[in-house]
RNA sequence: GCGCCCGUAGCUCAACGGAUAGAGCAGCGGACUUCUAAUCCGCAGGUUGCAGGUUCGAGUCCUGCCGGGCGUGCCA
C-alpha cells in the first residue's frame, strides 16, 4: 500500500468536477511536515482559491465535503489559510500493516509502467588501483539499480571501464623500462600498479616523458603487435584487481563493456557523422557544433585519433540498438557535465530523442587541502586501504559492545570479524548514499567511517535488536505471521512506528523519481529512529497481555524485514547479532 | 572572459513554492538489577552569504552583488 498514492487518488476523484488537469494540484498532497498537523496534508486550496477568486478556506471546506476518505481518515481539519490536515484511522493503519506482514514485498507494489534503464556507473580506469574517488559512482549507481529493479523496472547495468586510454600507455612504458620481472611473476596486479605510480610520478617531474608515454598509447591504438600482446596480457590482471574490490563491496554488473569494445566502431561512426553534416572540420579536427554552446564536441583530433566523446557516442548507439532503453543514466561526477551536455545534444542530432538521457551527477571528493582528490597527488587513499580501516574500526566497536553485554559476550572471534566486515563496509557506503549534495566534500576518515548517529550501523543495530527479541523469546516467526494476530497501535510510539512502516513504498518512489538514494537513507533512519523509541518505551516480551505481545512482535518483525530490505536496496547487508 | 554548481546551527548535511527551517556530530543535563546504552529522553544552538523583485506564501523562483568550487577546441 502506498498511502500517498491512495490519498492522491481520492483527491483526484474529488477534483474531477473542476476543469483542467489536476496533476499539479495532486502534488500538493504530501506528508505533514509536523506531526501535530496530522499524518498527511493537502495544500491545493490556496492555489485553487487564487485561480477561482474565492477564499481558500471556503475552497477547502468544499473540497472536504466532496472527499470520500471515511474508510481511511478521521474527519479532515482545515487550518491556517486553507491547509487540509489528514489523520489516518488507527484501525485502517493496523489493517494495512497486517496485509504487509503476509506480503514478501512488504506492501510495495510493482510499478504499473515498467521502463528499461541502462545504468552506467563505476567505470574506473583499470590500469590503476581504485581509490576513494571511485566509491561514489560505484555505490550510488549500484543502489539506483537495486531500487529500480525492485520497483519492477528492467535494468541493464554496464561498467564502461577505461581500458584503452593513456593509462595503458603508462604501464606499457613502465613495463618496458622498469619491470621487476620477479615481482610481476608473483603478483602481476601489484607490480602493474607500482609501474603505474612510478611512471605517473616521473611524468610530473619530467614533462618530456609525456610524449614517450603517448607514443606507447598511439602504438597500441595503431595495432602494434607487441603493445597489443602486452595489453591483452595486462587486461585480465587489471580486471581481477577491480573484481576483488567489487566482490567486497557486493557490486555486480550485467555487462562490462569498456572503451576497447567500441574501438572498431569509431571510424564508421565518425564517417557517418561527417556524411550527415553533424560533424564538420575545424582547425583540422572533426567537431560537432552544438547550438548555444561555445565549445564544440571534438570527435576526431587533427592527428586522426578519437576521443572519449567519440567512444561515448558509439557506446550510446550500441546501447540503443542492443537494449532499446527508455532511459540511460550516467552516474558520473559533476565535473563532466559539459561533456554530457554535448553528448546528449549530439545524440539528439543523431535522432535519439525518444530516450531519457540523464547525467546523475555528484560532487567530487576533495583532499584534506581542499584541492580535488587526485590519484597523482602523493597521499592517495586507496580504496582497499579505506575498506580495511573501516573494518578495523568496526571490529573495535563490535568487540567492546559484545564484551559489555549484560550476560557476557556472545560472539566468537570469527563472528566478530564477519560482523566487523559487514558493519565497516556499510558505514563507508552509507556516507556516500546519505548525501544529496552535488557540491564537493572533503575527504575525512571520521566522516566516512562514522558508526553512531545517522549511519548504516544505527539501522543494523536496530535490526539486530529486533531480531534478538525473537531469539530471546524463543518465538517462531512463521506461525506468528500466519496466525492473523491483530496489530494494535494504542501508544504514540507504536502508532508512529506503524505509520512509518507503511511509508516504505513512498520512500522508494521518491528515490526513483530523482535517482536519489538519500531519500531511502532518510527514510530508513527515520524508521530505525521510531523503532528505537518503541524499543525503549514498549516492552515486547513482557507486554501486559498476550494480544499486545503478539502485536508488538509483528511490529518488530515488520521493522526488521523493512530495514533489511531497505538496506539491501542500498547494497548494504545486516547482521543477526551485533 | 564565458558556462555550470554551491553558500542553511560551531562542524557535516536535510528540507517536493507551503504552517514556528529540521537531523546527526560536537557541547550541556538526565536514563543500564528491566527484550543489545552502537541506544533513548531533554536543553542549548539560525537575520538560510548580501540587496532587491515575483507570489496569498520564498532556503527554494527571477535580477544584481559578495564568497567558494568545477569546467571551458584537440586528456579521460
Amino acid at each position: 500500500m502506498n498511502i500517498l498514492a491512495e490519498l492522491k487518488e481520492r483527491f483526484r476523484r474529488a477534483l474531477a468536477e473542476s476543469a483542467g488537469d489536476p496533476t499539479d494540484l495532486l502534488e500538493l498532497v504530501r506528508r505533514a511536515q509536523d506531526a501535530k498537523f496530522g499524518d498527511y496534508q493537502a495544500n491545493m486550496a490556496m492555489p485553487l482559491g487564487k485561480r477561482s477568486g474565492r477564499p481558500p478556506r471556503n475552497v477547502a471546506v468544499e473540497m472536504v465535503r466532496r472527499l470520500d476518505l471515511d474508510d481511511l481518515c478521521r474527519e479532515p481539519e482545515i487550518a491556517g489559510p486553507g491547509f487540509i490536515n489528514l489523520r489516518l484511522k488507527d484501525e485502517w493503519l493496523a489493517g494495512q500493516l497486517s496485509a504487509a506482514v503476509n506480503d514478501p514485498r512488504l506492501g510495495v507494489a510493482e510499478t504499473a509502467a515498467p521502463r528499461t534503464f541502462v545504468i552506467d556507473y563505476s567505470a574506473p580506469n583499470v590500469a590503476k588501483p581504485m581509490h576513494v574517488g571511485h566509491i561514489r559512482s560505484t555505490v550510488i549507481g549500484d543502489a539506483i539499480c537495486r531500487v529500480l529493479r525492485f520497483l519492477g523496472h528492467r535494468v541493464v547495468s554496464d561498467n564502461h571501464i577505461g581500458d584503452w586510454g593513456t593509462q595503458f600507455g603508462m604501464i606499457l612504458f613502465g613495463y618496458k623500462h622498469f619491470l621487476d620481472a620477479a615481482a610481476y611473476k608473483s603478483n602481476p596486479v601489484e607490480e602493474l600498479a607500482r609501474l603505474y605510480r612510478k611512471v605517473r610520478a616521473m611524468m610530473d617531474e619530467r614533462p618530456e616523458l609525456n610524449d614517450a608515454v603517448l607514443a606507447e598509447t598511439a602504438k597500441l591504438h595503431a595495432g602494434d603487435a607487441e603493445n597489443r600482446r602486452l595489453w591483452e596480457e595486462f587486461l585480465p590482471h587489471c580486471e581481477d584487481e577491480i573484481e576483488r574490490v567489487y566482490r567486497r563491496l557486493d557490486v555486480k554488473f550485467d555487462h562490462t563493456l569498456g572503451e576497447s569494445f567500441y574501438e572498431d566502431r569509431l571510424a564508421a561512426l565518425v564517417e557517418r557523422l561527417r556524411r550527415q553534416d553533424i560533424a564538420t572540420e575545424s582547425d583540422g579536427a572533426l567537431c560537432i557544433f552544438i547550438e548555444g554552446q561555445k565549445t564544440p564536441m571534438i570527435v576526431r583530433k587533427s592527428d586522426g585519433a578519437f576521443l572519449y566523446g567519440t567512444t561515448d557516442l558509439a557506446t550510446l548507439e550500441y546501447r540503443m540498438a542492443q537494449w532499446r532503453p527508455d532511459a540511460i543514466l550516467y552516474v558520473v561526477d559533476h565535473r563532466q557535465s559539459l561533456h554530457f551536455k554535448q553528448l546528449f545534444a549530439a545524440a539528439k542530432m543523431l535522432g535519439y530523442d525518444d530516450v531519457e538521457l540523464q547525467h546523475v551527477s555528484f560532487g567530487a571528493v576533495l583532499g584534506g587541502d581542499g584541492r580535488p582528490f587526485k590519484t597523482r597527488s602523493g597521499d592517495t587513499v586507496g580504496l582497499e586501504g579505506l575498506l580495511d580501516e573501516a573494518v578495523r574500526r568496526a571490529l573495535e566497536i563490535v568487540s567492546a559492545n559484545d564484551d559489555a553485554k549484560p550476560d557476557g559476550p556472545e560472539l566468537d572471534p570469527q563472528q566478530r570479524r564477519q560482523i566487523a566486515e559487514t558493519v565497516g563496509i556499510a558505514a563507508l557506503k552509507y556516507a556516500d548514499l546519505a548525501q544529496n549534495r552535488t557540491s564537493d566534500y572533503v575527504f575525512s576518515y571520521d566522516k566516512m567511517l562514522a558508526m553512531t548517529g545517522n549511519t548504516a550501523t544505527y539501522m543494523q543495530y536496530a535490526y539486530a535488536r529486533a531480531r534478538s527479541i525473537f531469539a530471546r523469546g524463543n518465538v517462531d516467526v512463521e506461525p506468528l505471521r500466519n496466525s492473523g494476530a491483530a496489530i494494535r497501535l494504542d501508544s504514540p510510539a507504536e502508532r508512529a512506528l506503524g505509520l512509518e512502516l507503511l511509508r516504505f513504498s513512498e520512500a522508494l518512489d521518491l528515490t526513483a523519481a530523482d535517482y536519489r538514494p538519500n531519500q531511502l537513507t532518510s527514510y530508513l533512519f527515520e524508521l530505525a529512529n521510531r523503532y528505537s523509541t518503541f524499543f525503549e518505551q514498549c516492552h515486547v516480551l513482557r507486554a501486559e497481555t498476550d494480544e499486545l505481545r503478539r502485536s508488538r512482535l509483528l511490529l518488530c518483525d515488520l521493522t526488521a524485514r523493512t530495514i533489511r530490505k531497505g538496506l539491501e536496496l542500498l547494497g548494504i547487508s545486516v547482521a543477526e547479532k551485533m
